[in-house]
DNA sequence: TGCAACCGACCGGCTGGACGGTTTATACTT
DNA sequence: AAGTATAAACCGTCCAGCCGGTCGGTTGCA
């Protein structure tokens, strides 16, 4: 048995306690299954883990760094000039490497259901979106375009994460083709000259849905 | 006391269980604390629901029906023609209609974190996004486009109900619109003509995401 | 009288966590 | 090289609290 940096076995952890989620449901999360899964026993796992929080705490962090890394590589991989986040998104998040995405929607999906339990971890993930929600804004598109864009993607990975829809290559291809066409409209006069209906005068309150 | 009739009390009591889950999280919504809520004893809401699984089924069931319920009824409200559903949605779920939409989070909210607990209750909140989503594409739009803006508005709808971006009323605003640009530049010749970059040639695998 | 609504005490199983002990690997000494 | 010290990694048992669910009883309307 070689000896695996201190890290190593902290995610083996981490990776047993999604796979549990995943199996199972939440609510069979035990520290006892996570041991099992992680092959070692519960005093074990309480070691590296002070407490079952600390454990939830760790996957929420590591999920929203997951998510982090996979919308800034996307953005480095993409072509400079205006949108560059959005078509980074685009072909990174809707690409077919499949690996890194059961990944990502095992530590997502996981990620999700401890945040059901403990709602007050959500910072880091909060602050991963609110980023990604930042730059999207700031990617030399018309207003709302970049966020609309981003919003379809995040939409399509929920709905796909959660189960709520089959979601098949066919729907993929459908929706980033006509997100790609509205992302090249915008950039063209036809949508500054494009005539919404108006929206009816806004009554006076910012009320956030938040 | 004025005798209620007995739905009433079924749904006073979901509404309990959903106030304990939106204001501690998942983990504490016990049958006592949802009782406590409800202002009644444990017995008393186990006479009305045989078990907490049954409890949690409802949750979903109801939550799932609103959700219905939304979209139909902006279906209803919107004129006939191509994209009515679609912009039954923009209209109907971006709006400021804010008490029901409140009630709305607060039951979505709830759901997502019962479904945590226990995803073999998916089915019937799949079914309404199913059934949106097949509303959607039968809309009389280019491929994709609506499907496209749906899952944009649902994007924007989880991520304020999960608390994950800080959704104000001026991100609504700006999304709304470059939606409805899109959807009326969808139903121009500058759709058709717009080339988005070639989708690369698609390899033979159908895999599916889920 | 009957029946539905409701109460609250109780039980048993589960689970998080504490804890004392054991193994294993590295560091230090001679 | 051999012995020894030290600490980290890990184990397995135990306990106490919690929580879902049962059940016998009570109330109050029809």
């Amino acid at each position: 048995m070689v000896r695996l940096d201190p890290g190593a076995v902290r995610r083996s952890i981490l990776d047993a306690a999604e796979s549990v989620v995943l199996r199972s449901g939440l609510s069979c999360m035990t520290l006892e299954a996570v041991a099992a899964e992680a092959n070692m026993s519960k005093g074990g796992l309480l070691h590296h883990f002070r407490s079952k929080d600390e454990l939830i705490e760790a996957l929420v962090t590591r999920s929203a760094s997951d998510w982090r890394n996979c919308y800034t590589e996307g953005y480095e991989q993409a072509d400079a000039g205006p949108g560059r986040q959005v078509r980074g998104l685009l072909h990174h998040c809707l690409s077919d490497a499949k690996d890194r995405k059961k990944e990502l929607q095992r530590s997502s999906c996981a990620c999700f259901s401890a945040l059901a339990q403990n709602p007050s971890l959500i910072d880091p993930m909060r602050d991963a979106y609110t980023e990604l929600q930042q730059r999207v804004e700031n990617d030399g598109l018309p207003p709302g375009v970049g966020a609309a864009i981003a919003l379809a993607i995040d939409g399509l990975w929920i709905y796909w994460v959660l189960g709520l829809v089959k979601v098949d290559q066919d729907l993929i291809e459908r929706v980033r083709g006509a997100l790609e066409k509205m992302l090249e409209l915008s950039q063209t006069p036809a949508w500054n000259s494009a005539n919404p209906q108006q929206p009816e005068a806004r009554e006076g309150n910012s009320h956030e849905m938040s």
